[in-house]
DNA sequence: GCTAATTTTGATGAAGCGTTTACGACCCTA
DNA sequence: TAGGGTCGTAAACGCTTCATCAAAATTAGC
């Protein structure tokens, strides 16, 4: 999932500021609670995605937390305690954690049971879709669409409009559009650039005549805009 | 869940042992394998609720033997090892793994999470029936039904079919294909492609001609719909 | 070990795609 | 206004990729 929501409940600020950097540098967002009751209230204000639990907390214990969360909340809860004693552990397991981690914890094997548990919990989702007014292009699922309507491309074709998609805005050079999409020995095969435009601009623009994604600019090469 | 049927890929003697007594005591049926090729076989044939799974087995290494399971089956992997690195333990999770314990591990903690697993999993459940249209796909019992009629597919097919499914939507080039299916010596036969493409056309499409479900991207492989 | 099923291989025609050619429109400058 | 340059469009050709059939080789089941 991109973008998932975790909120984190940790009375110990250098773990928090940890996890905030780890997380965020993951593209994850991140909310923060230093007690189980503000951790409580954020949960139920709005649910994350996943929540990251202490166990040692300063008002209230962890496994109290845990119980009065699972009465309600369904999706993936990990817990990260100093304790690494069974009992803890399946007490924890048992009160309906999904995971438990002992401080200190390596990151990595921290965000692999997030991926992990996000996966498991059917919280994953689709492909990066990128949104140009009306054109949408799935890059992982190699396809196009235009007002929600698949657009069938030839593989050329493709790789060009991605390459456009991808350097959105800036103008990109015949010599460059040629060497990426054809290789350095068609640079100076301009033709094969006009052929393939006019191709791309009758499938996805409106009027063709008036191009309105893919701009000619004079002498120099194209622009998508 | 009462009985859950959990299958145990280990090659050492006295941990499988030591598993099948802690286990059956706690009111699991147990299946057993010592080897890679054993275990897949197991599990193909008759797919239990929980799979605990070896890292280090005398035929192929853990990871390979969860990255085919992972193709079809969706329960809980729990993986035992000895390997406690951290690459060890993510690269397993990545790969699909729900859990990973480090051997020597502590029954209690195991049972607690392969009932965190079993519950996480919705363990009641049936098996997961993907739906397209008037496709209906039983990933776990490897059955593919059409207008609710069983649809016979060789093993090959299957494992093709089953790809595509899981990438809905998604091109898959031909190079992936054949690595996935075939491994990775066959990336370039992709006549191999064209014929069980057009098996399976014949078995699942109504009019094979034209196809609605395996989409033909000239050039570049095949996209399911 | 024999038979049937399945996979691999080869051959052939069809379809799709990239390349090439031709030509006309447009703009700028002389 | 003539001419050169850049760009856009259409269509023909030829090559690559694809679909299909069938036979050979291999594997699986009894």
């Amino acid at each position: 999932m991109t973008n998932a929501e975790i909120l984190i409940i940790d009375d110990e600020p250098q773990i928090r500021k940890l996890l905030e950097i780890t997380l965020q540098s993951n593209d994850y967002k991140i909310k923060e609670a230093a007690t189980a009751r503000e951790g409580l209230l954020i949960a139920a204000n709005h649910p994350p995605d996943l929540i990251l639990l202490d166990i040692g907390l300063p008002d209230e214990s962890g496994h109290i937390v845990l119980q009065k969360l699972r009465q309600w909340y369904t999706k993936p809860i990990i817990i990260l305690s100093v304790q690494s004693s069974e009992e803890d552990i399946v007490k924890a397991l048992d009160n309906g954690a999904n995971d438990y981690l002992v401080k200190p914890f390596r990151t990595g094997e921290l965000l692999a049971r997030i991926r992990s548990s996000l996966r498991s919990s059917g919280t994953e989702d689709s492909n990066p879709v990128i949104d140009h007014n009306r054109l949408q292009i799935d890059l992982a699922a190699r396809t196009i669409k235009k007002d929600n309507e698949l657009i069938k491309l030839t593989a050329t074709e493709y790789t060009l409009l991605a390459l456009f998609i991808k350097n959105e805005g800036r103008v990109l050079t015949h010599h460059y559009l040629l060497r990426e999409v054809w290789g350095p020995g068609f640079i100076d095969q301009s033709q094969y650039l006009r052929v393939f435009i006019a191709q791309l601009r009758k499938k996805i623009e409106d009027d063709p005549n008036s191009p309105k994604y893919i701009i000619t600019e004079s002498g120099v090469g194209y622009r998508f805009a």
